[in-house]
RNA sequence: GGGGAGAUACCCAAGCGGUCAAAGGGGGCAGGCUGUAAACCUGUUGGCGUAGCCUUCGGAGGUUCGAACCCUCCUCUCCCCA
């Protein structure tokens, strides 16, 4: 493989920044030349188990280094999600225990071969190493970086600057973080660009512990579906993988259109030539944005289930939204007739059994803001007790349906 | 160690003795409209069979007819001084 080729491959739209780019060089051409992978690090922190668009960006950025031939290093952060990444936080995370972050992790290996290649993937915890330092050998390491450095980081100066409180522990993740790149010899390691600080400490420990520093290889942060901040499971403005095809399907028809342009860029497998098509057709106005996301929400749903989960899902939109119809398949709510009286149920309960409301105040305001049909026909807040025979379709919002089957 | 400031609902943030289930914003949910679960507009957002009642304003006590608001102690955070 032609390095100057492999260099422009990687560093595409889903890189923003690279230090340096003469050293990525520099490494894949002696990787070329001595047919020795180079080791790209990525690590992962398993507190939010579930992959979402965003962590996609940067897993498709490590999968072009493995199509390259390389080696994909997955660091799973047991130990440094202990801590909990201070990056881009106000505050401090809550710690997790150990067991839940063993079963975060377990998820976390099950889909991220949705993306990467298996064959070229090195899995490790980094409890392997942490859990046997001891308090000595974690003095002599911290030894190697000062405050003033650390304080650099934006989210600490921010919150050093606005009076809030900085933990210990979290000023101990970057360093962590750079032991990690000492511990797996990181030829590359990845991240988004909020990670900038602490793979930059990754080159500066791996050159003060002796090695040679790695490449920091930034891939731009996704904007989560609400179209303003990034995406994140704890914000819930995400698109899993291992969400059902009609959730990815609604969601990416969902978000706001001026962010169409970045989900094609960074979440897709369109080709570039292809974005740059969609783009221009967008800004010419000569294609319906609805139009365009439909496309990008089919690619997507069978990018992780496949195109005939991605046609599916794309019939049921339309029956649903543009059509107003009911979808064809729909959860059952099993009722049994001792709930009814004289064939009637209070519509609060009905809803509360359909789980399709918190409480009864949140259901009686659903009904009250007509947000609620029985076959087509709106529920009067003024008639509560409703009439319910089997095979009847309960209708809440735009978005959830029910078929409701009387049981003995 | 000494002095000061603060902790309010999912988040930010008002309130400083009754009219406070608690302003405003964000987020969420819903309705309208539409090209979509975009945008925009409107409503709603502690619990209870829908009436008044019950539980909320860091925790525990206290003062008062009455406390998110006053007092005491405790926990946590920040600032200044050393």
């Amino acid at each position: 493989m032609n390095v100057d080729l492999a260099l422009e491959q990687l560093l595409d739209a889903r890189t923003a920044e690279v230090y340096t780019k003469e050293e990525l060089h520099k490494k894949l051409q002696r990787s070329a030349e001595t047919g020795i992978p180079l080791r790209v690090k990525l690590g992962v922190d398993p507190t939010a188990p579930d992959i979402h668009l965003g962590h996609t960006v940067v897993l498709r950025k490590m999968r072009a280094f493995q199509d390259l031939g390389h080696t994909g290093v997955l660091i799973i952060g047991d130990y440094t999600a202990l801590v909990g990444d201070p990056t881009g936080r106000s505050k401090t995370r809550p710690q997790l225990s150990y067991e839940e972050i063993e079963h975060n992790a377990a998820t976390y290996r099950e889909q991220v071969f949705k993306i990467l290649d298996p064959e070229r993937t090195e899995i490790v915890h980094n409890g392997d190493w942490f859990k046997k330092l001891s308090f000595g050998e974690v003095l002599r390491l911290t030894s190697r970086f000062t405050v003033a450095r650390l304080l650099e980081r934006d989210d600490f100066a921010n919150r050093f600057s606005k009076n809030l409180p900085i933990s210990l522990h979290e000023v101990m993740y970057p360093i962590m973080q750079a032991y990690d790149s000492v511990m797996v010899r990181a030829d590359v390691e990845l991240g988004a660009t909020e990670q900038t600080f602490n793979i930059l400490m990754g080159r500066q420990l791996q050159e003060n512990m002796g090695q040679e520093r790695q490449i920091g290889l930034l891939a731009p942060i996704l904007t989560g579906t609400c179209g303003s901040v990034r995406m994140s499971k704890s914000i819930g403005n995400y698109i899993g993988i291992a969400e059902s095809p009609s959730e990815i399907f609604g969601k990416t028809m969902s978000i706001p259109d001026n962010l169409i342009g970045e989900y094609l860029r960074l979440a897709s497998e369109f080709e570039a030539d292809e974005v740059e098509r969609f783009e221009r057709s967008l800004s010419d106005g000569s294609a319906n944005p609805r139009d365009v996301k439909f496309q990008l929400a089919r690619h997507l749903v069978s990018l992780y289930h496949g195109d005939d989960a991605a046609d599916k899902a794309g019939s049921e939109f339309e029956q649903i939204f543009s059509k107003r119809d009911l979808p064809d398949e729909m959860p059952v709510l099993e009722l049994k007739r001792d709930e009814l009286e004289e064939g009637r149920i209070w519509i609060v309960k009905l809803l509360k059994l359909a789980n399709a409301a918190s409480s009864n105040s949140n259901a009686i305001g659903l009904v009250q803001q007509g947000a609620v049909q029985l076959d087509g026909a709106r529920v009067d807040a003024d008639a509560p007790d409703v009439k319910i025979e089997s095979g009847m379709t309960l209708k809440v919002g735009k978005r959830r349906f029910f078929r409701i089957e009387l049981s003995n």
